[in-house]
Parts: structure tokens; C-alpha cells; sequence
RNA sequence: GGACGGCUAGCUCAGUUGGUUAGAGCACCUGGUUUACACCCAGGGGGUCGCAGGUUCGAGUCCUGUGCCGUCCA
């Protein structure tokens, strides 16, 4: 057995026993005999290359919450680890390196660059793993799965393959959002609108058929005008309606363009005349579509602009060729005003620039199962926690819009298509698609995109389990840990993964069919619950960034704290379904009760010898239920009572809650309390073993109600009080009794023995008596002496238990002596309780001034109550109408505080 | 413009289906080495629960309106 040090030190203890768990195998997913035990965790995979932040931090001890104590209820449980490739971030990180030695991917070429990133990836790749480890993440680590592992791929581009198959999947010349940065396509969720200051320009455009006319237009954007092959207002607008048919002079490059009448033109919005560039805005694009505008495309792909635009402008920047344009309109005497004006703009996620709207060449993916996915989630097969995210997430269902999902990339699931070589791509005769590939590549060229990412990891949950040609023992995982259990993640990814990830299970896992019946749908969907969590901000509230430098390394704060201590604090800070303001002294709190847990097992140890604690039998054997007085039966009321909320907030998936029920069970009620308790109980022979068995007991049960939140603590603990058999963890304990209160009742009452719930609630009145014993210690600066005499008058009933309890009394107080007096003792300080009169003897003379000012107060509160009491017991219709328990319990309140009331004045009419 | 969330002590948050005199942690103040723990112990001050109505015997909690902050969508 080994000895408790004084100060806990999460180092050792923490990387002992992650080692101990690894090596055997702790968390090695097993499947039990019946699939409803199974309990299956997907880990949101993050990216390849990425470093932990404190997001991390949360999202994974949620994880590990919810799956240790799935371990610990004996579920067949399985936490499935793994990292994505990051298509856009991963790629841009090499391209920088690459541009640091003066190089572009170009310069390497296609096979070369992916070379790079491999390599890049197995130098970075993993580490976030490794930090997961500090943290304690309990996954199946050999079961690591990477979105780019070849039968990951082959996943995914079987799941092209079908769905192009079956008619989801087409290419066309459309809109997109582009990143002029990252030179490639993007879906309508990477894009960030944002209000954004710029300038409402108003400028004027000739009419061709009336020299000397202008049309004055509103636009934000002057350095696209050189696309505008249109002009347009609304069809109804009285001050235009003579000129639709007539055309204006585009004034640079010059050229006549079409007046027309469209219904989507505002009337309201500037001028009510809008310039239509059909090939760099979304809705123009849809104008020119209906009217026949030819799209102009001015812009490169890097946001400059190109020959389209002109001599003068070929080349030049977006923002530039904005200021040239302007001031080229002005000199030319067609700008009319120019105010500053707030618009929204998009902006590419990942590389914070302004996204362009391109016409472009993209592969779309027409969502399917869409309405089963509803259904899912409305009929409560998928249930989200907090429940209102259901609505967010049907919400963007109901608005969907196709998915662009090919990105100008070369890092990630290249698209499988195959084209014949020199024909028309469009032309789907042409095309060849399939996982492996035409049978004469020499005769046809490859698809030049990949996949978005979210078009791969939408597969996670199947694709991990070998989908589509798993082999027999990934049928059995597949069969027995599909759908899994819960998906623990940010509100952010609702849309991008959680909603996409239904929708490609509902699709793919089964046969393919058009629709689905309520029990294939709850045979597809990937998860039955989802965990939204807050994000992590800073104390002011913002988010955490790089560049505010507001980001804390996690490593650091495990360094500081233990990764226990971290785990506690985070969850403890943070609010269910809320953002989390991160501070350093927030967490503390974390680190604090780990050591207060380790020197209340400390003390345990120190108090006497340590008995058979190998099993809860064992325990259970050893208690001397003739011996137990009120402490005991209060401490084990209370054991099961937080038994009981522990398992409620597992099942309502409040886990941000765990940590306050532990908190206060543990440092309020055991250490405050029964521990303080039991240096009286510990000194008497009597009451000895039977106090050490119950300490054992709550200990027992305390550590497995908290070993999902601080694993490694516990575990140590575990086995330095000897709770555990043999070889085995925690997660391996016989009779954990955690589901419910009543398993550990029923070790616990034995023959005609009850937990008494009266008796535990008298120590509720003795927990006051202390507490008003102890303030009149401190407000007569007595708090010192441990020798001070208390005294007290009460009813016979109470005294007889005062009395015996003198003893502890004196232990929790710090006093010499509790005794019954007939009469108030001359110059002593009084506290009213419900138990009876308490006196504090001064040796010193009463301050009667401050005597009076404190008991003075006391009597405002208390005659604040009464008149409450009264007023309420006075009302006909509170009595006629309100419960009988209530209406009782305000008599007893009304009762109590009177008498109390009565008490104080008789002590305040002594003084004088 | 639509939807959702928040508004309770100086700060961050609890407050179950309406029911005793609204709680905790941190911060603050006072005192403290007592059979574990100063990462600790004891005590104390501090709130008209955003605002206004309504329902009810009774509202922090339910209803209506409204203000402010935040988020998502358009």
C-alpha cells in the first residue's frame, strides 16, 4: 500500500497510470453479448496537423465523460479516434513553407506536392493525438483512422461513385463562392458574411437612343462595371418604364448595354437602377439567365482583374482597380455621389479575404434523404442536446441549397472521374466513373479537384466500420456499434458535418432506396444523440484567436493544474448549452479539488488501519448498522441523493452540472461535515471501525461517481485505498452501483434495517447550531480559544440530544464545554436556534452595544418572516387552495420564527 | 427582416412540474497551523431576480408587451 504524499502531483500520477491503461488495453472497444449495451463514440476528427486548444480540451472531456462511464456501467464501449486532412488548411500550410524557399506547388508539380504534404503530415500528423493522451482521452488508439488511409478513401469515392449513380451528383457552370486566396471553390458554410464599411457609389450611364440622358446607379463595386453587359429596373417603376427596351453606354470599356425590366430589381435601394454583372454576382447571374446577358468574366482567378477589364486595369488588385474605377468615373463626369455605406460582405472561413462570386466548372451535390433527415430528428430518433438546436439544424434543412462540393485542391480524395481525353467534359458519354479507375487510363485524363473535406468526413461513422465492403470482423463492430451513441461537438459544425453526416448514413448504410420507412431510418441514422457544447471564449467574452494572443496552450494549463484539474474546472465553468468565458482562475477551482480529495484520502488513511476494501461486499460487511447514529445515516441519505443526481444528469445529458453535485457532496457535506465529525468518532472505540467503514464506503462510491471527469486521481486513489482487485482498473469494478440509487440502498438496508431519513434531517438542525455557535466565537473574538464555554437553554427533547452530542460539538466548534443551563448566564451573547437558546460564556464583560445592533438584526429578519407567515396562514384561499404539505410547512415555518422572534426580544428586553 | 439564447450578489453561473426567509464558486472584509488539506479552515458583508402589465392564495419560475446584449439564418 503505498503512503499519500502531502501534496498531490498530478505528473506522476497521471502519466503512470495513462501508461498502465494503455498497456492493458483499457480502452480497447468491446463488443458485449447484447447490442443494446453498446455505446459507441465517434471522436470529431480534428485536423491532421492541428495543435490542441482549449475547444479540444472541452469537446474530448465531454467524450471521455460520457464514454468512461459507459465503462463503468459495463457498456460495450468504444471511443473511435481519429484526424481529417484538412483539404484548404492542410495544403496552404505547405504552400507557405514552399513559398519560404522561394517555390510553389507548380513548381513541384502534382505528384511531387502531395509527397510534401504526406510528409508534412507524418511529421505533424499525430501530435494533437499525443495531447489528446495528456488530457486522458480513453480512445481505442489502434483503431486510429486517418480520412486519407487508402481504405478511408476508397470510402469515399465509392460514395461518389453511388451517388453520382443515383442522380445526387452532377457538374455544371455555375456560381460560386470563390477564395481568391486559396484559389478554389467553396460551399455556402465556408463563407462568413460581414458587415463591412465601404462606399455607396452613384454614378450615371448615357442612354444610347438620348444623348445627354443619364441613368444614375447605385453600386458598392465600381471595379466590376467593366462586366456589366445590362441595366436593369423594376417593371412597375413609373420613372423608368419608358426606357426598358433602350440601351446605355457602358464608359469603360465602352459599350452599349440593354435596359431591361426585372421583378427582383428594389425599387426601394438606391436609385432603383441596377448595373447587372451577370459573371461576378449571384442574383445578376440569375438576371442575365432571364434575359439573355451575355456573363463577362474580368476577373483572374486570384482576384486581379484580367484583359476583359482593359489595358489599364489588366492586372490590377480587386480593391485597387475599385479606387481606379471610381476615379476614373469621376474624371469622366459620371459620378454623382459617393456616401459611406455598410454592406455585407462574405469572406472566405479559412483564409479571412473577401470571397468573389465566380461563374465556374464545379461538381454539386443535390442533398439526399433530405426529408428523412427532418424526419430523424423530428420524430426524435436523433435527439439533440439542448433540444433547441433541433430547430437550427431543421431550419437550414428546409433552405437547403445544392452543395459545392469539388475544390481546386490537390490535397484530399481526388474526384473520380475520368474524362475521355481531348472530348467534352460536359458530355457525360465522355465521362468514366469509379472507384478504381478506367480500364485504358492511357485514354483518358482524371478530374483535377478533390472533394471538399466535409464531403469525406460526413462518412466517419461508416466509413470507420469499413464501409461498404467491411470485412467480418468490421460487420460485427458495424452490426453491433451502429448507430453509435452520441456525437459531442459545437454548435458551429451543425451544419457542416452533424446535418451532412445524417444524411450520408441515411443514404448509404442499406440497400439503395428512393425513401425510407420510419424503421430504416432509425436503422440509418449515424448517432442517436447529439451533445452541443458552447464554444470557448475569453473573460471579455471574445473568441480565441492567434492574433489576440487570448488563446491559452492547454498543455501549459495541464502542467499547471493536472489534466484532472483542467478537466474538472472546464467543465465546471462551463454553462449548459451556452459559451464558456475562459479564465485562468476559473479552472483553478479544478486543481483545488483534486488535492482536497487527495488529503481527504490521506486523512482516511491516517485515521486508522485500512481494512478489507477490495470489494463493496466487503464494506458493506464491515458496517455496524447498531452502531450507527445520526451522522451516518445523514452522510449515506446524502451519498444516495447524490447517487441519484449524478445518473439524472447522465441521462437528461447535463454533464456541465456533474461537477457541482460532486463538488458539493464531497467538499460540503463529506470533508466539511462527516469528516470533521469523525475526529470526535474516530478517538471513541466504540463507534472506530464502524465510522472507517462508512468513510470507506462514501469514499468507494464518490471516486466511481467521479472517475469519468478525473480519471487519473481517482484511479490512484482507487488503488492506494485499496478498493481495487487483482490487476484491474476502476472501469472493471463489480457492483459500481451507479445507475440508480436504489442498488446501493438495497447493499446497504439490510434485514430490517433502514437509512433513516428523520434522523439525518436532526443533524440539519445541528449543522445550524454549530454554524450559530461558531459565528458567536467570531464576532466576539473568541475564534481562538478553543476552551470557550457554550451553554444552552432548550425543551427537554432536545436537550436530551444536545447532550449527547456534546462531544462532537465541541470538535466542530472549537469549544471547551456545551452544558444545559435553567437560566440565561449573566453577560453571556445568545444565538436562537430551533434546537434551543445558545449562550457563549465571555469571561470578558458583554459589548452590549453590539450585542443589541446583532440580535437587533436578527429580529428585523425574523419579523420579516412572521409577517410573511401571517399573512399567508391568514389568507382563506391559500389554505382552501394550497397543498396540504405546504400549508404545513408554512405553520411549522410561522411556528418556529415566532418562538424565535418571542426569544430574541426577551434577550433583547435583558439588555436593556 | 426571421429565429434562437441571455439578462438573478462586484464577476461567472445554479435555481427541477409556480410553494418555507433566492443559492454556489470566485472576488472582497475579519479571524485562524485545530487528527488531512493555506490548492486550507471558520465567520461576515453584498441581490426590489432587465422593465411594465397580467394570471394565481402565492411568480425568479407561467402569459402578454417591451428594452438591452449575443448568436445563427436571409
Amino acid at each position: 500500500m503505498t503512503q499519500i504524499s502531502k501534496v498531490y502531483d498530478p505528473k506522476i500520477v497521471e502519466s503512470k497510470w495513462y501508461n498502465a491503461w494503455l498497456e492493458g488495453k483499457a480502452f480497447a472497444g468491446r463488443r458485449t453479448e447484447d447490442k443494446d449495451d453498446a455505446y459507441c463514440i465517434m471522436i470529431p476528427p480534428p485536423n491532421v496537423t492541428g495543435m490542441l486548444h482549449m475547444g479540444h480540451i472541452l469537446d474530448n472531456t465531454l467524450q471521455d465523460i460520457f464514454i468512461r462511464r459507459a465503462r463503468l456501467e459495463g457498456k460495450g464501449a468504444l471511443w473511435y479516434p481519429g484526424t481529417d486532412h484538412a483539404g484548404i488548411a492542410t495544403q496552404t500550410r505547405v504552400e507557405q513553407n514552399l513559398r519560404a524557399e522561394g517555390k510553389t506547388k507548380y513548381d513541384l508539380g502534382r505528384e511531387a506536392f502531395l509527397e510534401k504534404v504526406w510528409e508534412f503530415r507524418t511529421e505533424k500528423g499525430g501530435i494533437i493525438l499525443d495531447q489528446l493522451q495528456k488530457l486522458g482521452a480513453s480512445c481505442d488508439w489502434d483503431r486510429t483512422a486517418f480520412t486519407l488511409d487508402p481504405h478511408y478513401a476508397r470510402s469515399v469515392l465509392s460514395a461518389f461513385v453511388k451517388l453520382y449513380e443515383r442522380g445526387y451528383i452532377y457538374r455544371g457552370k455555375r456560381m460560386v463562392n470563390w477564395c481568391p486566396a486559396s484559389l478554389t471553390a467553396l460551399s455556402d458554410e465556408e463563407v462568413e458574411v460581414r458587415p463591412q464599411k465601404g462606399i455607396l457609389y452613384k454614378m450615371r450611364y448615357e442612354i444610347v437612343e438620348r444623348p445627354g440622358q443619364y441613368l444614375e446607379i447605385s453600386t458598392t463595386r465600381p471595379e466590376t462595371l467593366m462586366g456589366d453587359t445590362g441595366v436593369a429596373v423594376h417593371p412597375e417603376d413609373d420613372r423608368y418604364r419608358d426606357l426598358v427596351g433602350l440601351h446605355c453606354w457602358r464608359p469603360f470599356p465602352k459599350a452599349k448595354i440593354p435596359i431591361i425590366a426585372d421583378d427582383y430589381i428594389d425599387r426601394e435601394f438606391g436609385t432603383g437602377v441596377l448595373k447587372v454583372t451577370p459573371a461576378h454576382d449571384k442574383a445578376d447571374f440569375e438576371i442575365g439567365q432571364r434575359h439573355g446577358l451575355a456573363a463577362i468574366d474580368v476577373f483572374n482567378r486570384d482576384g486581379t482583374l484580367n484583359a476583359h477589364s482593359g489595358e489599364e486595369f489588366d492586372g490590377m488588385e480587386r480593391f485597387a482597380a475599385r479606387k481606379k474605377a471610381a476615379k476614373k468615373l469621376r474624371d469622366m463626369g459620371l459620378m454623382v455621389e459617393e456616401e459611406p455605406y455598410e454592406n455585407r460582405v462574405g469572406f472566405s472561413q479559412r483564409a479571412n479575404v473577401p470571397v468573389e462570386p465566380r461563374l465556374s466548372e464545379q461538381w454539386f451535390m443535390r442533398y439526399p434523404k433530405v426529408e428523412e433527415a427532418k424526419e430523424a430528428v423530428s420524430k426524435g430518433y436523433i435527439k439533440f442536446h439542448p433540444k433547441r438546436w433541433e430547430n437550427v439544424y431543421l431550419h437550414w434543412l428546409n433552405n437547403i441549397t445544392d452543395w459545392c462540393i469539388s475544390r481546386q485542391l490537390w490535397w484530399g480524395h481526388r474526384i473520380p472521374v475520368w474524362y475521355k481525353k481531348g472530348a467534352d467534359r460536359n458530355d457525360e458519354a465522355n465521362r468514366h466513373v469509379s472507384v478504381d479507375g478506367p480500364p485504358d487510363p492511357e485514354n483518358w485524363e482524371q478530374d483535377e479537384d478533390v472533394l471538399d473535406t466535409w464531403a469525406s468526413s460526413n462518412l466517419w461513422p461508416l466509413a470507420n466500420f469499413g464501409w461498404p465492403e467491411p470485412d467480418e470482423n468490421q460487420q460485427k463492430d458495424l452490426d453491433y456499434f451502429y448507430p453509435t451513441k452520441v456525437l459531442v461537438t459545437g454548435f458551429d459544425i451543425i451544419f457542416f458535418w452533424v446535418a451532412r453526416m445524417i444524411m450520408a448514413g441515411l443514404e448509404m448504410h442499406g440497400p439503395e432506396k428512393k425513401t425510407l420507412t420510419d424503421e430504416e431510418i432509425q436503422e440509418r441514422i449515424p448517432f442517436e444523440n447529439v451533445y452541443i457544447h458552447g464554444l470557448i471564449r475569453d473573460i471579455q467574452g471574445r473568441k480565441m484567436s492567434k492574433t489576440l494572443g487570448n488563446s491559452p496552450d492547454p498543455l501549459d494549463l495541464i502542467e499547471k493544474f493536472g489534466a484532472d484539474g483542467l478537466r474538472f474546472g472546464i467543465v465546471n465553468i462551463a454553462p449548459t448549452g451556452q459559451d464558456i468565458l475562459f479564465g485562468e482562475d476559473r479552472v483553478q477551482i479544478g486543481r483545488n479539488f483534486c488535492n482536497k480529495l487527495w488529503n481527504a484520502a490521506r486523512f482516511r488513511q491516517v485515521s486508522g488501519p485500512l481494512c478489507d476494501n477490495s470489494s463493496l461486499e466487503a464494506i458493506i460487511g464491515r458496517l455496524e448498522r447498531d452502531q450507527f447514529d445520526e451522522y451516518d445515516h445523514w452522510i449515506l441519505t446524502r451519498l444516495l441523493a447524490a447517487t441519484q443526481q449524478v445518473n439524472k444528469l447522465f441521462d437528461t445529458y447535463l454533464i456541465e452540472r456533474l461537477t457541482g453535485v460532486l463538488y458539493e457532496f464531497f467538499w460540503g457535506d463529506f470533508c466539511d461535515w462527516y469528516v470533521e465529525i469523525s475526529k470526535s468518532k474516530l478517538k471513541d472505540d466504540r463507534l472506530r471501525d464502524n465510522c472507517l467503514a462508512i468513510q470507506d464506503l462514501v469514499l468507494r462510491q464518490f471516486l466511481l461517481l467521479l472517475e469519468p471527469i478525473c480519471p487519473h486521481i481517482t484511479e490512484e486513489l482507487w488503488n492506494d485505498l485499496g478498493y481495487a482487485s487483482g490487476d484491474t482498473f476502476m472501469q472493471d469494478t463489480e457492483n459500481p452501483c451507479l445507475q440508480s440509487q436504489a442498488e446501493l440502498r438495497e447493499w446497504i438496508e439490510q434485514g430490517d434495517f433502514k437509512i433513516d431519513a428523520k434522523a439525518a434531517s436532526r443533524i440539519l438542525d445541528l449543522q445550524t447550531f454549530v454554524m450559530k455557535a461558531r459565528s458567536l466565537k467570531a464576532e466576539y473574538g473568541v475564534a481562538n480559544s478553543r476552551d470557550a464555554a457554550f451553554y444552552f437553554t432548550a425543551p427537554e427533547s432536545s436537550q436530551k440530544f444536545l447532550e449527547s452530542h456534546a462531544t462532537i460539538f465541541n470538535t466542530l466548534v472549537g469549544a471547551g464545554q456545551l452544558a444545559a443551563v435553567e437560566t440565561r448566564p449573566e453577560g453571556a451573547p445568545a444565538a436562537v436556534t430551533s434546537l434551543g437558546t445558545l449562550y457563549l460564556d465571555l469571561t470578558s464583560a458583554l459589548d452590549i452595544g453590539a450585542e443589541k445592533d446583532r440580535l437587533e438584526r436578527e429580529l428585523a429578519k425574523l419579523e420579516k418572516a412572521v409577517a410573511a407567515g401571517e399573512s399567508k396562514l391568514g389568507n382563506q384561499k391559500f389554505l382552501n387552495n394550497a397543498p396540504a404539505n405546504i400549508v404545513e410547512g408554512a405553520r411549522r415555518q410561522l411556528a418556529d420564527s415566532k418562538e424565535k422572534k418571542e426569544k430574541i426580544a426577551r434577550l433583547l428586553a435583558e439588555l436593556g
